[in-house]
DNA sequence: AACATTTGCTTGATATTTGAAGCATTGCGC
DNA sequence: GCGCAATGCTTCAAATATCAAGCAAATGTT
């Protein structure tokens, strides 16, 4: 246990071990990343982008417009816009006109776009067991918990930045 | 505290514990950085993989290496090179052949280079403290010790993925 | 010293992401 | 119903990223 850091100008307290979280917390996010990002690619010719899209197509069997998509994957909507365009071509997911909605676009899993997402997700799984592996049960929950704690912070209303 | 969750399949444990909170990980992460980006760029015309590569350069006054660069911010060689030529266009860093490896080049920031970072990094770091201001000290300790465990675990020795 | 190997970086093709601008459709207030 | 703002997407250019070659300089053989 280390006393709180002090600044050179004296601010109060933890400023460094703010700073020290997050860096910690980007790097440990982004060599995951990378991780398994590469082996989605090595091993199904996909990415990671891509198996969150189909992740969320298919915990919602009625389909999802793309402005949701975009939403729950936390990118762009042109960005979504590329990427169900990828995945139509590749017939993993199908896409067409909302019934009430004449602007808005429907997308959902083909059968084989479930297939192949169930395929990725049983080897998904193994590997973010393996890497989280050196934690005990409670220390994810509580690490879950405190990240709780952050997400919170960061819910729209709040603009700290 | 709720019970371990119990797969469909029976698997032991915490499998789905531990996806929970890789998908809470990288949301939190995903949505702070792309907060702190769009604040680099809105207040000062840049962004967070520059940033992230002028503070490598920050802390090593004798000056980085391209390959060192591309170690600690987690990215390509390429990439490297393409940055610091974007970087040194805008008069932020210097290059120079290293004194004893005529195929290295030396990095280094430039006293513009210097001024800049270190007016980004003040806001910067008031943007950090304020997202994770919803931590008690002690708990960020506890995560960053947390993350330390899961980190060690990324080592290129034990790969698991 | 001549050779192959390795190392450090750049290049070029491509993939992905963002942000702003544009288009069409809806829904509201009148 | 009309005029307009809001909504849902797409498009486009620019920024950023990856990967696979390629080149030059160092290092290790013999």
């Amino acid at each position: 246990m280390t006393a709180p850091a002090r600044t050179r100008r004296g601010s109060t307290t933890g400023d460094h071990e703010s700073l020290r979280l997050w860096l910690r917390l980007f790097t440990c996010t982004t060599m995951i990343e990378r991780r398994v990002g590469s082996a989605l690619k090595r091993e199904f010719g996909s990415s990671l982008p891509r198996f969150d899209l189909l992740a969320q197509l298919d915990r919602a069997p009625q389909g999802l417009r793309m402005g949701e998509l975009s939403e729950r994957i936390l990118t762009t909507g042109g960005n979504v816009t590329w990427l169900v365009r990828a995945l139509e071509a590749e017939g993993l997911v199908t896409r067409r006109v909302a019934p009430n909605d004449r602007r808005a676009a429907v997308v959902r899993l083909s059968a084989a776009g479930r297939r192949h997402f169930v395929a990725m997700a049983r080897a998904h799984e193994r590997w973010i067991v393996a890497l989280f592996s050196s934690l005990a049960p409670a220390d994810r929950r509580a690490m879950h918990a405190l990240l709780g704690t952050v997400k919170a912070q960061l819910r729209p209303s709040r603009i700290p930045v």
